[in-house]
DNA sequence: TTATAAAACAGTAATCATTACTGATTTTGA
DNA sequence: TCAAAATCAGTAATGATTACTGTTTTATAA
């Protein structure tokens, strides 16, 4: 893989971020450094950096993906409400699950945990608008 | 939510599968008991069905919904090879995890837990193939 | 039973996130 | 500096899902 400034910028914005950009966003604000970047440079880059690694894409079923610069384990909360996505601050601690105990007839190899839940910001909402 | 008959082949259906088949496969099955039946009407019906709880939608992050008569809890390997979609059977066993004690500032409302594997029939492809 | 409103349908078009393609530009290493 | 490989910008294609429209089915009550 070679260098590229588009790349690195990209890199670059995502570790100024804790929430989670999408695409979408991240070409927005990238473009703001590189004007003429396209958005197709931005989901090869993201993707690339996801499979050797240094990002993290998270799939949380809102259709969106999302991507992550810090990649040590960690868990996110998904707000029903505006679709925030949240860092759990765990302090190190893992949620415990022994997947070799599974019943399963293969192999497991990893294992997905996300909360859904409704985020300070909405919860206000809902008291005035429902 | 009046009755129809697609509507109660789809579950019908649903209710023959282990295997949570997606909108498409749904889709081609019930072709054979309707033939008129469009695709619209399948996605239609697993949006309702699953929005009153009749059936589950999985999210599972391979860009496919899944569909589940299945609504009790229970978890799944999705299979890294094939794709393929595999209860777990816990024997009633939940994996315990206390939300409660989550470090959100807002309300956790649900959980989702899946577990990425190869499952039987590709760790033996792989022997061969690769 | 029959009339009627609501719900659901088939068929099709639109949407939207993501990926693939293409010819030009950039990076790398000799 | 130069050529091969990698990356790019721009755009088209893909594929799952949702939305729209005019027709048919279902439920209900006179």
């Amino acid at each position: 893989m070679n260098y590229s400034r588009q790349r690195e910028e990209i890199v670059h914005f995502l570790k100024t971020r804790k929430d989670h950009p999408t695409a979408e966003v991240v070409y927005e604000n990238v473009r703001m450094v590189y004007p003429k970047i396209s958005l197709g440079t931005v989901y090869r880059n993201l993707t690339l950096l996801s499979e050797t690694g240094d990002i993290l894409r998270l799939r949380l079923g809102d259709g969106v993906d999302h991507f992550d610069a810090d990649t040590s384990e960690h868990y996110h909360v998904i707000c029903k409400g505006c679709g925030s996505v949240t860092d759990l601050d765990m302090k190190g601690k893992k949620i415990p699950i022994d997947t070799s105990i599974l019943p399963y007839d293969g192999t497991i190899l990893g294992q997905i945990i996300y909360f859904t839940g409704i985020c300070k910001d909405c919860s206000h909402k809902d008291v005035t608008t429902n």
